[in-house]
DNA sequence: AAAAAGCGAGAGCAGTGCTCTCTTTTTCAG
DNA sequence: CTGAAAAAGAGAGCACTGCTCTCGCTTTTT
């Protein structure tokens, strides 16, 4: 599964001073602890000072290490990208290369997994925007499109491989604005895939995250599906229809 | 659009006294107040004391009409479900009566338009919960089944009318499990259609709402799509062909 | 008119994020 | 090896939060 230790600290060559490395240590203590709040009591109630107290420091230590209560969010949220990036590529490395419908079904199952395991981790990520926080582009773009370019990656591949049945897209029209932001993401991603199928890719990668946010976040009502796996099962399936994925 | 003062106030019978419909007005003050900084600040900001402040009144004084911050939440959330519902039928019920893929677009639309314009208020709605509150269901399944009520009506009403394409649900087999909560649905809704027609309406209702939560929650990248609009548009024309909408 | 209930103000408690100063410890340069 | 510099921890303090309690005052009810 997802390594204990998180790995979110800047690894600058060797640590050379044993306090250089003791301040390594701090920061990851301070990561883990943190991550241990924020599962057992989300985002909102996370706290520097209660971070603090389970370090057994006072509480303006931690600032020696941590700017501020938005500069530990961050931390945390490229750890929780980093745990979700891991699980997803371990579960899609583990397909065969050419079967992109298995891909895909265990790239939305991984993601399925490891949100109903780290409710908290995957609100922080996909849920309501903490209030007053911005996520720094600049150390979080990266980490946080790991699940999105992997997605784009086995339908481009599968496209490529003539995989993809294009009797599923019929003659629907794209308009001119949408072509152009779908052709910059296609020059940018190195993507040979038309603009139908990015479309559709669109629509699965939304509508996997909202089966998803439906579940964790208690949408579907208490009792309403207890077969809570087939429903899933049943909805990727149809995804696959919607993108021409010969399972 | 959406009427300005809130209802979500238990109007038994007439106020009576000064004193009651004093009583009544401070409530829907604080409600309409809370609104305000609920779409200023976001839900996590959201402060008893703010409130106060704003009403002219001494903190304490709030808790002889609001038991707590949970019991203002619960009041803020009773009123947002009842805008977008409201929105929602507004927007359903003018279009023509038999054209259910139109009522179906002006339904998603609406419930667009009105996460984009009250942003904190969608995110109460529909994104991460908030830490430590539990909705009570006696009092918020009512107004928080409202659109999902009426888009199951459109579907069923479709499907009754034989305005299903069911060529578009080739043979996928509902597993027993799910079969067993798409019946109990369908008896407690008094519904037509088959499972693999409620199968899909879950999906495309969950998607709808993924594809709105992306936009609102900023999950697409500050500026992957500039053309939004299309892009919405188009998921749902894709998302009505899943469903064998006849446009 | 007297009793009861409702209401607002104020003080107070425990918690939060964050800043500042002071002291101790560790690192580094000469 | 010694003294300066840098880093770290402790503690006090400020402004804010939710919430409780008590004390008077006003309105309603009996």
């Amino acid at each position: 599964m997802t390594p204990a230790e998180p790995a979110a600290v800047k690894s600058t060559g060797k640590p050379q001073t044993p306090r250089e490395r003791a301040r390594i240590q701090t920061i990851a203590d301070i990561v883990r602890i943190g991550r241990e709040h924020l599962a057992l009591h989300g985002a909102a109630a996370l706290s520097l000072r209660a971070v603090a107290r389970d370090l057994g420091v006072v509480s303006s230590a931690v600032y020696r290490y941590v700017e501020n209560r938005d500069e530990l969010l961050t931390l945390l949220l490229i750890d929780a990208y980093n745990q979700l990036g891991d699980d997803v590529d371990e579960a899609v490395n583990a397909e065969a290369e050419g079967d992109f419908a298995a891909q895909f079904t265990a790239l939305a199952n991984a993601v399925r997994t490891w949100a109903i395991r780290e409710p908290a981790s995957y609100s922080l990520l996909f849920g309501s925007p903490v209030p007053g926080y911005q996520a720094p582009g600049e150390r979080t773009t990266v980490p946080g499109t790991r699940v999105i370019v992997r997605l784009v990656g086995i339908f481009d591949a599968a496209y490529r491989a003539g995989a993809l049945n294009d009797a599923a897209s019929p003659a629907v029209v794209i308009p001119e604005g949408l072509a152009a932001d779908l052709a910059a993401i296609r020059g940018e991603m190195n993507l040979a895939a038309p603009d139908a199928t990015l479309a559709r890719g669109v629509l699965v990668w939304t509508s996997v995250f909202g089966a998803i946010s439906f579940e964790v976040f208690g949408q579907y009502g208490r009792d309403t599906f207890a077969a809570r796996d087939d429903l899933f099962d049943h909805q990727l399936s149809v995804l696959q229809g919607v993108m021409g994925l010969q399972g």
